[in-house]
DNA sequence: ACATCGTATTGATATATGTCAATATGTATG
DNA sequence: CATACATATTGACATATATCAATACGATGT
């Protein structure tokens, strides 16, 4: 099955058939921190609420504005807020009663760099870059 | 609710208590199509699929590596392979009985450049990077 | 044609998640 | 302190998805 299979793929069938320079790659832990990024990334409405937030005027979006803007319920607009906070893409300023959100670029731009080929080998999620 | 409060959040209360260009902003549509993107690469199995084909030699990689390298079943990685072929983060193309998959770094880099801060501003989606 | 082996698909299952309604928490203001 | 309002949390529910075992499909070689 794959590994040491009967008939190789290529000329030597040693350990895998082909060459994989596998402690190159990521690691199974940063590839568990990196897809929890993109997973946060990866629901229309949390883009959405990015997208306003960074639109919006001095950067800075109220939390008030969402629900009727996303149109979703206010529960649910708190806990795509909550999301993005706790991933690091939002910072949160509670100002009077009211909620202000704006958004972390050095996140954007960390994950950013992840996508980058050569950064796949091995530097996506272990550098300061996804911290 | 949010919109046109008693006692808005800033001055002018007409419409949305704060400035947001929603219009500047990820249509919903954009943000959709990005967002699939972004949950192709919310699995950490599938990101390390891309990273291991980013590593090998020639930057190919063969199906037959797969389960072992992943410590999956065959039919799980023949499933991730098709969700990163149909996003387009893989091309794949078959040699024999066996099929061999190489990094398409064009999505790679769209999708990066849709993480800029300014192109959080309508463009991540709808220009040519993310088709 | 038949047997073999790599890959894709199907069916089943457990878990995760997006959503809302309802409630709780917290922050001002009278 | 009591009231009002913004935000967070909880419970419930429907849907999506990661996974495996089993089976089907496809290509090769005998």
């Amino acid at each position: 099955m794959g590994i040491a299979a009967k008939q190789a793929c290529c000329s030597d069938a040693t350990e895998v058939c082909c060459a994989v320079a596998s402690d190159v790659a990521m690691s199974s832990g940063d590839a568990a921190h990196a897809a929890t990024l993109f997973k946060t990334l990866g629901d229309p409405v949390r883009l959405r609420i990015l997208s306003l937030v960074a639109a919006s005027d001095g950067g800075e979006l109220c939390a008030c504005d969402l629900p009727g803007l996303l149109d979703r319920s206010q529960g649910t607009t708190s806990h795509h807020l909550s999301q993005l906070v706790a991933a690091g893409f939002l910072e949160r300023e509670q100002r009077g009663k009211w909620a202000w959100f704006r958004v972390r670029s050095e996140t954007l731009v960390g994950l950013a760099e992840a996508l980058t080929p050569g950064a796949l080998l091995s530097a996506a999620g272990s550098g300061d870059s996804l911290t």
